[in-house]
DNA sequence: CCAAAAGTGTTCGTTCTACACCCATGT
DNA sequence: ACATGGGTGTAGAACGAACACTTTTGG
């Protein structure tokens, strides 16, 4: 049973950010033969590849993850299933797969997987992974590109929707983080008078008798999130 | 390449409405050893089988959809990947796939796709499919219990936050009706007062100057719905 | 004392809720 | 005439947007 299937892959992207900049973990794809030519650019593509017949697919995700960057217990959502008949097309992505894997490769249909890594911490990751900017991304073999588009519009969906910005957070966060988490992936500023009231009313945000320590300014109140409460508030109709 | 892959299959949960109650259209399954033997209900399923590999999963489940049922022109939406191991456990279960696919079943992967179809014409349907009310849905192979469960939580997102109502309903609907289909697929009561004025202020909701005929009632004014006024809409945040 | 983020209230316009009755049509 | 759904308005509460300044801490 532990073969890999020839058929079944999963792609991961994993997004990070460093204060500012939205990222994208990629890592170098080797060719045995002649490594990139035509580019002084790595050759990077997403962190991704075949999943074995006994494994789950998000194993297999987490599994290729880790080997392949480094980066354990983080947390993927499976969000799409790519599946064009030419997603395999160009010459060198086949011939790479058949060279990594050994196998033949006809259709290979991708479950994709999204995570997100609250702070970037680049010691934490292997050689040869890359954290690069989403202005920045181009040139990516397969359809990956396409794929990273689509993870960020999923990404956005279910930040808002499913309470997933809460596990970005620390299990103790400051409104400020949760508004400057917000701005990073929306690209919105919100006047924080109105962001701090909003919060307020919502009562899966809870109030701790805690305060920051250590910090370069006045300390802010902390707050955590309370799972239970916010599936029943998400689980409201939202335009009828 | 046009062969069945033996690891990747579809299944489909067709849901429709008569008036008053939500179902779901399921198949008879036909085993040629001995027919369903302690029961005295046919033996019911998800209409779902395996892909070629040529074929797009979407045209899949199509094709599979139509040859099962007979409904051509159904609108499918992909919302999940049935993946866990043990989901061909049941003796029975194989033994069906591997008899009516001749081919050894290790692992089937599944690619679950909802949609709806609007009026329920038992007519259009060939023999052998029945469309069973969601309260009486018990005792189905596989894991199609959980995929219908998914699946109408999905769908229900969908309806409320992709516009998916609006396919439903003819290109030309009254406000009842859009009211009619929410309080079926909610199970919710809303004020028509309230409603109708909640729809004018919705600018993807399209009055005409048309007015329903042969009713017997006072004939309602007729709306349409404007997808890419939607689509703008839909973008805003929600919680934040 | 400076830099950085924390924290606070009011006004105004909009939206939401609850609620009850008459109208147009077909049978 | 009756059954069926169509269609309307108002008052009060809740909510959202815009707006500027003082506070606390570490360096």
């Amino acid at each position: 049973m532990a073969n890999l299937n020839p058929h079944l892959s999963t792609d991961c992207v994993v997004f990070g950010y460093d204060d500012k900049e939205l990222k994208v973990l990629l890592v170098e794809r080797e060719m045995n033969k002649r490594g990139s030519v035509s580019n002084f650019q790595p050759d990077l593509k997403l962190p991704g590849g075949l999943v074995f017949n006994d494994e789950l697919l998000k194993d297999a995700a987490s599994r290729i993850l880790k080997e392949l960057t480094g980066l354990e217990k983080v947390k993927l959502v499976q969000f799409d299933v790519l599946d064009s008949l030419d997603r395999m097309d160009k010459a060198t992505d086949r011939e790479w797969l058949e060279q990594t894997t050994g196998l033949r490769i006809d259709r290979v249909v991708s479950i994709a997987f999204f995570g997100i890594v609250g702070v970037i911490r680049e010691k934490n990751c292997k050689a040869g992974t890359h954290w690069v900017k989403m202005s920045e991304i181009k040139n990516l073999p397969f359809d990956h590109e396409e794929i990273i588009k689509r993870a960020l519009f999923a990404i956005r969906q279910s930040l808002k929707r499913d309470g997933l910005l809460f596990e970005l957070l620390d299990e103790k966060f400051t409104i400020h983080q949760l508004q400057n988490l917000i701005r990073i992936f929306y690209d919105e500023e919100t006047d924080s008078r109105n962001f701090r009231k909003k919060i307020k009313k919502l009562d899966f945000v809870i109030p701790l008798d805690e305060k920051q320590h250590n910090v370069a300014h006045k300390p802010a109140q902390l707050f955590r999130f309370d799972r239970k409460q916010f599936s029943q508030f998400s689980n409201t109709r939202i335009i009828f």
